[in-house]
DNA sequence: ACGAAGCCCTGCAAGC
DNA sequence: TGCTTGCAGGGCTTCG
């Protein structure tokens, strides 16, 4: 699924093929998504010429005059930039098409992403304006994390996973950066001491970054932005490793359910 | 106001 | 072999 370094990636990934170029159509196939695709989307967008792509958490923003386009790719989404006139697959659902004859094409098996259409001040959409900060900017910081933690009895993974208060950290991340930290998931949020905060933010950029470095993690559903497959996994130290020794101590890694989510944890590195 | 649970959806894997 | 069941999961919505 992807997470927010995939999102990033498929920002990179598209960007080159689509700023300054114009839209000449779009095409939506299924508009049953996570939310109806609204009219206003082919209607507005069409004729335009794309401006800028930008990232929000996990929505990618494509600008134009009118307005912006909000794309969440969900858990099975991707985008890609094809030949327009390729022959849509299955579960490809929405095609914008460029005037160069390429198409960005949004395939999502489940889906449960969304395509969306803002002609205001996108960073006042309801989906948008009550979003914590970006993992990767100094506002999320130890004091930041710390204050909100105060009196908090949910567990620490949920509490980072919660994008009110920090985007993009999702359940795969929200694991291994726990693990890197030697915090157990399920300890209250405000159990833990201001100094293992400090070890816990530094963490979480520290594998957003090298996610983003090495081009994106990526399950069988994720195909980059030029439409090579993502590489991962190699690089997961305890997500979907159930059983498997730790490779610091050897401990076999447990896995558990917290809030309905598969979570993963070495019993003997994380207390 | 907060925390927990429910729900949306399809593909795949495991179990019978 | 072919069914059924369970699981995966982001994040908004609803319930308690």
């Amino acid at each position: 699924m992807p997470e927010l370094p995939e999102v990033e990636t498929t920002r990179a990934g598209i960007e080159p093929h689509v700023i300054g170029q114009r839209v000449s159509r779009v095409i939506v196939r299924n508009a049953q998504l996570r939310y109806p695709v609204p009219d206003a989307l082919a209607r507005q967008m069409s004729g335009q010429s794309i401006e800028a792509v930008s990232r929000r958490g996990k929505y990618l923003l494509l600008k134009t005059a009118p307005g912006t386009a909000m794309i969440h790719l969900g858990m099975s989404g991707s985008l890609r930039m094809v030949d327009a006139d390729l022959a849509p697959e299955k579960h490809d659902h929405v095609d914008i098409v460029l005037a160069s004859g390429k198409c960005l094409r949004l395939h999502d098996p489940r889906r449960f992403g969304s395509v969306l259409w803002e002609a205001g001040d996108v960073t006042q959409h309801k989906l948008l304006a009550s979003l914590g900060p970006e993992p990767l900017s100094d506002e999320f910081d130890l004091d930041y994390l710390f204050r909100d933690s105060r009196k908090k009895t949910q567990a620490v993974k949920l509490f980072v996973m919660d994008s009110h208060r920090v985007v993009g950290v999702g359940n795969i991340y929200a694991n291994e950066a726990l693990f890197m930290a030697g915090i157990r998931p399920t300890v209250p949020a405000g159990k833990i001491s201001r100094k293992r905060y400090q070890v816990l933010v530094r963490c979480i950029k520290q594998v957003l970054i090298a996610a983003i470095e090495q081009g994106g993690t990526t399950l069988k559903d994720f195909v980059d932005g030029s439409g090579k497959p993502g590489y991962f996994q190699q690089k997961l130290k305890v997500y979907g490793r159930a059983g498997e020794p730790c490779e610091a101590c050897g401990a076999a890694i447990k896995h558990i359910k917290l809030g309905q989510r598969a979570t993963y944890y070495c019993p003997s590195c994380q207390s």
